[in-house]
DNA sequence: GGTAATTTGTTCGTATGTATC
DNA sequence: TGATACATACGAACAAATTAC
């Protein structure tokens, strides 16, 4: 059963208004499963009488949205739905990423030595200016980037730790090598931006999207700070999801 | 005392950068405190014997990611922090702001009765399709609209709640006033998008900025869903925060 | 209230360095 | 080596908004 909607010109929505909210009513109510293909822009054209023009400016806010992902010469499809990312003391990526079915992957982009600037070195409780271990780390679940993160530690406590990190693949493992048997999450703050070049790149993204920003400190079992995280996650492909 | 730095050109880092990192850290160091008026772009040209477009640049690259503020006319300004915003089981926006030695408002955009969709039917328990009362709001802390937020209530269950809304400006009261006597929140989902033109105009953002997407459930004490909001905050003006 | 000064925003044009094929 | 594309940097002029006198 599909909907049968007319198009009302002149009642001041625009005409590609009306069919962005008919596909996404649609998409909604399941008529268009996750990764279905959408009919031919031709199709939907001819099915509501208006030009194909007009379709096309319907398709692409729900791009624009994430709603839908259109692909050059494939077609238009149900994007994927977002990968439910849980915030809380015990975050760990692979968990999350291999409890919904997908597969996770992930590489060091890069590490490096730095000083720490003055808010980092607060939630680190370093003195501003010590060495500090920089990696940057790229995450993927199913084929698809999802994540870049940039994780700075205290190099005099963990001078091993981007060896460990490089053959392990794990900051839960590496960590364990230098001797953190644990650690949780202690406090995290989310805000968005516009996408930096460099992570547009690594994500896959249009310059211009929006990604989340999660900064968090990860605390060893004393409540120690070992972990200042600064992660962006492409906002179309994740939601977080915090549990009260 | 201000740091005596020097453009290094050559040094495969351009003049553009070394700019916007030596406001950055000079921000960061508090030698121009939040709020305080930045030299005039022509003033820092001739400081560092580039031309005014480079520094441009360097100022265009920090307003994008909400430290500066540029005004025409007025000048350059250091952006105020972020609100935190905390999430958690007993978020109250007007509590929150006005712990944050801030003054907070909002009024009701507008409102109307609208069949449920899917996933708002699903979320308060009621068939889609069922009526629901929608309201539009728009809050605002020292001046700045932080937030616009729509929420959706059950129509049968609640229906003296626009007028009790319209009169008492917040919720809580409302709610009180149809025989909640408290609620809390459920579950949270955060994204981020783009701003849509209505809300741009309404949180005075310019179209393309970011904002982040609350979508929140609110229970009552028998935890039957009361309340679906959905909130569009302007990324650059405040700041999740989640407690672990 | 009017005007000039100040400051950011926009649009031309020109030249140079850098990376890629 | 040359051709090409792109980012970088400079210069000049003007528009638009705000502030100071």
């Amino acid at each position: 059963m599909t909907t049968q909607v007319k198009i009302d010109r002149g009642a001041g929505i625009a005409v590609w208004r009306q069919i962005s909210e008919w596909l996404k009513t649609e998409i909604a109510a399941g008529r268009f499963a996750e990764g279905a293909r959408l009919p031919a822009e031709a199709d939907i054209a001819s099915r509501f009488e208006v030009n194909r023009h007009t379709v096309r400016r319907a398709i692409a806010v729900l791009t624009s949205e994430g709603i839908l992902r259109a692909d050059q010469g494939r077609g238009t499809f149900v994007a994927s739905a977002p990968i439910s990312y849980p915030i809380g003391a015990r975050t760990r990526f692979s968990e999350i990423v291999s409890g919904q079915d997908r597969t996770p992957s992930g590489r060091m982009i890069g590490s490096s030595v730095e000083p720490a600037d003055a808010v980092i070195a607060e939630a680190l409780s370093v003195s501003a200016g010590a060495p500090l271990l920089r990696i940057e780390t790229l995450r993927v679940a199913d084929g698809t980037p999802v994540l870049v993160g940039t994780s700075w530690f205290d190099q005099a406590r963990f001078p091993g730790l981007v060896a460990a990190y490089a053959e392990t693949g794990s900051f839960t493992r590496a960590l364990e090598l230098c001797g953190v048997p644990d650690y949780t999450r202690k406090e995290t703050r989310v805000t968005a931006e516009l996408v930096a070049a460099a992570d547009a790149a690594l994500l896959g993204l249009e310059p211009g999207q929006p990604v989340l920003v999660v900064e968090s400190v990860n605390v060893d079992p004393v409540d120690a700070p070992v972990q200042y995280t600064r992660t962006r996650m492409a906002a179309e492909r994740i939601q977080l999801v915090i549990e009260n």
